[in-house]
DNA sequence: GAGTGGTCTAGACCACCCG
DNA sequence: GGGTGGTCTAGACCACTCG
């Protein structure tokens, strides 16, 4: 064995192996309920070894795009598991992706002592400094969603200085510039009565139930980074879920 | 290199390795935020390749349990992030788990015709023959949701004649003794006004929103196998979701 | 029995981080 | 420079499925 002509366009064979089959996939070039040919074959065709090979089918296998029978083969699978709320994006710029009308107002941003709830989330003291935000989210010029969100005065004491208006755009790009890069988060969503305030900023009648989320986000080390309330129209959003075994 | 030694009780060595390492952190011995041994280090004290630990340590860090730095080391992550809706399983068996007091009311069992959102769910066309189970789930004397599933019949043709209030109690089990192993899903959440008859059912007045809830359940394939409407009390019922990335 | 995926080895070199 | 994880190899044998 030579060298590894890995980096060749500074990616690892195995991701771009793993693109070149989902290309291949969603091209429609390997159709839905398609046998690939065998690990081996593909190790061929493509230069690598077989655990090489097998790493890239690993990560699409995750996802659902292709299952696999032991002792028949590699499959493409029949249903396609879109793009959900579990995966953490930003909203403002997957809504443009869509082709979808988004704005973002400012409602609020200032110093204020985190509250038990807060507190507990961030891992800090009940009347420790925390950044509040509130903003709200239009959605083809519908007052969607009111966002609050709450952050460590200390891990990000430059935010309140800074143009908060730029800033809020795009908060984990924030948090990661900061040093704290989110990687996973838990959310709890419910039910709940509208109450007499939102009512108004959302322009609803209080008839109308709203979706309720709370969600905690921190870095792949377990630091919480933020923590956020959320309330949703519920008559114009709602939230999906990809659900494995 | 002779033979592995991998089948001493039945499991791959990476995944005894893997439960031997998640139970060391679990237990204690393996506190947040410690620093592992090396890869190379593991690798010889569990007597494998390092290849072979590192899928065992791969499949905890996709839990979260583990992260990596490269160049540093891998560590134990600082926050567990619990088992949450995301991750399909059994209602009645998880909640006597969590010591809660469970019970499952059959409601309705019939045959029945797809409507239009059943039909495309289930890739049935309208008018097809599909089972419709109507069942009511009470926690700790309250009832707190009403689930409306429906199957093909072809698929599962048996089941009208079956104990239905046995097989009800498990449709993942009786789905998968029929050839259709449910693998994944995608469900979707609403906050939604109550409607007068299922006001009725949760006894509850018509103030309290519902956690409304549609579910469709795939094979590994992508094979459809039950589509569900889902009605919580939005007072008692919450759900959990964990994200990533 | 032939073909497939499942597991595993015993190395190798690279990229990254730190002192 | 030394230690770490990231990627990769060229094989091997096993377990499963199907004809």
């Amino acid at each position: 064995m030579l060298d590894n002509l890995a980096n060749i366009n500074g990616l690892p064979q195995y991701i771009r192996i793993r693109e070149s089959i989902r290309e291949r996939i969603l091209s429609g070039e390997l159709v839905r309920g398609e046998k690939l040919p065998s690990e081996d074959e593909l190790a061929m065709v493509y230069g690598v070894s077989r655990m090489t090979l097998r790493q890239s089918l690993a990560d699409l296998i995750d996802e659902g795009l292709l299952y696999r029978k032991h002792g028949v083969g590699t499959f493409v699978a029949l249903q396609q598991f879109a793009r959900d709320h579990t995966v953490l994006r930003n909203f403002i710029e997957t809504s443009k992706e869509e082709g979808l009308n988004v704005e973002e107002k400012l409602l609020d941003a200032r110093l204020t002592s985190a509250k038990f709830q807060v507190a507990r989330a961030l891992n800090l003291e009940e009347g420790d400094k925390v950044v509040c935000l509130k903003t709200l989210r239009i959605l083809e010029g519908n007052p969607i969603t009111i966002h609050e969100a709450y952050f460590d005065h200390v891990k990000f004491s430059d935010f309140l200085e800074g143009n908060i208006e730029e800033l809020s755009k795009d908060l984990l790009a924030y948090y990661e510039s900061k040093g704290y890069k989110v990687k996973r988060g838990i959310q709890r969503l419910e039910a709940r009565s509208i109450e007499n305030d939102i009512a108004e900023i959302l322009q609803i009648d209080e008839s109308t139930p709203l979706l309720y989320k709370e969600r905690t986000l921190y870095t792949a080390e377990g630091i919480p980074v933020e923590f956020l309330y959320c309330y949703n129209r519920g008559d114009l959003y709602s939230v999906t879920i990809n659900l494995t075994t």
